[in-house]
DNA sequence: GTTCTCACA
DNA sequence: TGTGAGAA
């Protein structure tokens, strides 16, 4: 329809991806990272997993899977993890400010139809 | 199924 | 850098 709907839209999708929460073991499936690996860039701070009430049972989120393929790509390039992962983590904040100036600038609202 | 630690390559 | 095994 129109340009607040579509922003309205992107808005509701990244809601919904960083609703996006699976276990270790779903992450390991999917990205093919194995679960001690998971655990060891964890350690490292490569990413920051979200312990779901009262206990243990690490829980990852769409940025944070992200955050692994990248740093598992950049390291299959050559990179060191601590590289990887400090390259990583400039690229989610530059992204994630970029996203929302996105979000927060609200334009004009022209009947472009 | 998940977590941790120690140790090794 | 990444993995193995044992234990909880």
């Amino acid at each position: 329809m129109n340009e607040d709907a579509q922003k309205l839209n992107a808005l509701l999708d990244f809601d919904l991806l960083k609703k996006l929460v699976v276990g270790i073991g779903e992450v390991s499936e999917i990205t093919g990272i194995p679960t001690r690996k998971i655990r060891y860039w964890e350690e490292k701070g490569a990413i920051q997993s979200e312990t779901n009430t009262e206990g243990s049972t690490r829980r990852y989120n769409y940025l944070n899977v992200k955050k692994m393929l990248l740093i598992q790509e950049m390291i299959e390039e050559g990179f060191t993890l601590d590289a990887a992962i400090k390259k990583v983590e400039k690229r989610m904040v530059t992204l994630n400010e970029a996203f929302r100036k996105l979000a927060d600038t609200v334009p004009d609202t022209e009947d472009n139809e």
